[in-house]
DNA sequence: CTCGCTAGGTCCTAAAGAGGACTTGAGGAC
DNA sequence: GTCCTCAAGTCCTCTTTAGGACCTAGCGAG
């Protein structure tokens, strides 16, 4: 009953889409294909070509297929980035380099600005406008030019003032050792906040994103033993390149204190 | 020079669509509020009906405002679910209620089925269309009657088969619990692999999301000790209900085997 | 008072068409 | 050969127009 007349009813742009997505699934056109221009798949599927562009925007926010203005509409390749939260700072302490060396890191802005209201959101023990060290990021892959991720590392002005850090330049190794460096303490607890959401306009830009393509966001605390803040930085990637992994044992029987809570 | 003439040689929908954005952050609107009519704000904004409704998709894919049919455009809470991932068998453990138990289950369907490829593909050990046991579950907000969650558990035949985890009838503790018991096993390890797209035409219609809304996807793999799986369970949310909160030492030293590898 | 009908307002889908912007490739000028 | 120009093909934005579906409130009949 639940799952019954799906599609006898759906909008035409929904089918379309639909059927669409199908042809691309099994095969009929493989990753770097160009697709039919859209007046002969509006033809073909007997509606107009607004309807059919509809459509076509469904399969483009999904990631399924790439429009070129003026070349044609393609089918993308499936891929997604495993990341994995933990291991980030154990694997860059090996071997000390940047987090993700195979990626083009450009620093986009570097300098003081007031605490961005989402991110003290997720702090108990600081305020919207409080005057930090930003450093703003962008990485790129270097084969293809494609922007890869969007994102800000927020250091307390105690650590990073009259450092580097206010520097636009590309640090030497990765950030948090630098930031253990000039604090002259370890990072010893991490708190990520997961969301999935729709670009900002800027992001939208920067990413280079497709109209209604959605992103993935992740504010990274991290805090020294005594649990003073030592970074906080966040990411931002299209939603259709990353996975993320998360591995952990199950502990038998200890709980932690709060329940879940809304914001 | 990046982030220089944004909004300059935008799209109208999509200037629009921001000025809208900000109106309502503002507090114009309050939550609940009702927007102005689209041919209203067509008017107000001089475009074309159209061309206003492009722009408030936008809004409403975002979460941003709720359309009703025939009724008119509202303001929606922002509100997120805070869902953690580490600590949810503990506490269950502990007062051994259902994970979610503010929340009002149904078993949609319960039964043996082959295992979907999406699934396999996150294991090593198991082929898509190996018959398992599959429980798919809806979970709904009992106050508001939103669909908040659509899921499915997938448990080895060795240790579902011919128990009651067949039957489509709500299970009176927590899901994991039961699987303990019926294989004689404790969970040990878990594996969360998180993802964020737009919903399938499924989800969009049993979770009635807007069209452009995304969802956070989950695959939770929780093995025995032994390595060996005792279930795997997926969960999918409207993306702008919920934040996932991870929390977790940083490892001095140790670091994980693998490199971030793609799929 | 209760019920059912109706009218008006609202959002939803769709078509047809015009103009614009972008890319590519062919042909001609140098 | 190299560079430029131009035309064709493609996707992008926006308008105008039409009809349908849905909900609510008000009115009248019973």
């Amino acid at each position: 009953m639940v799952t019954s007349d799906l599609g006898a009813f759906a909008p035409k742009y929904q089918r379309v889409a639909n059927d669409l997505r199908r042809r691309i699934r099994q095969g009929e056109w493989q990753p770097g294909d160009r697709l039919p221009a859209e007046t002969a798949l509006a033809e073909h599927y007997d509606l107009s070509v607004p309807t059919m562009r509809q459509a076509v925007a469904v399969l483009r926010a999904e990631g399924a297929v790439e429009s070129r203005h003026g070349v044609g509409t393609f089918v993308k390749e499936e891929r997604r980035l495993q990341r994995r939260s933990r291991d980030r700072y154990g694997r860059a302490r090996k071997d000390s380099r940047l987090l993700t060396a195979h990626l083009e890191h450009t620093i986009l802005s570097a300098g003081r600005g007031p605490l961005p209201a989402h991110i003290a959101a997720v702090l108990d023990d600081a305020e919207p406008g409080d005057e930090v060290v930003i450093r703003r990021r962008l990485l790129t892959d270097p084969k293809t030019g494609t922007p890869e991720e969007v994102g800000a590392s927020y250091v307390p002005l105690g650590i990073a003032a009259e450092t580097f850090l206010e520097e636009p330049t590309v640090v030497p190794k990765a950030m948090f050792l630098c930031v253990e460096e000039l604090a002259g303490k370890r990072y010893a607890q991490a708190r990520d906040h997961w969301i999935a959401r729709l670009p900002t306009p800027e992001e939208t830009q920067v990413l280079g994103l497709p109209t209604g393509a959605p992103v993935m966001h992740v504010i990274h605390v991290a805090r020294a033993e005594d649990g003073s803040v030592l970074e906080v930085s966040e990411s931002v990637w299209p939603a259709d390149r990353i996975m993320l992994i998360d591995e952990y044992p199950v502990e038998p029987e200890a709980a932690m204190p709060e329940a879940p809570s809304e914001i």
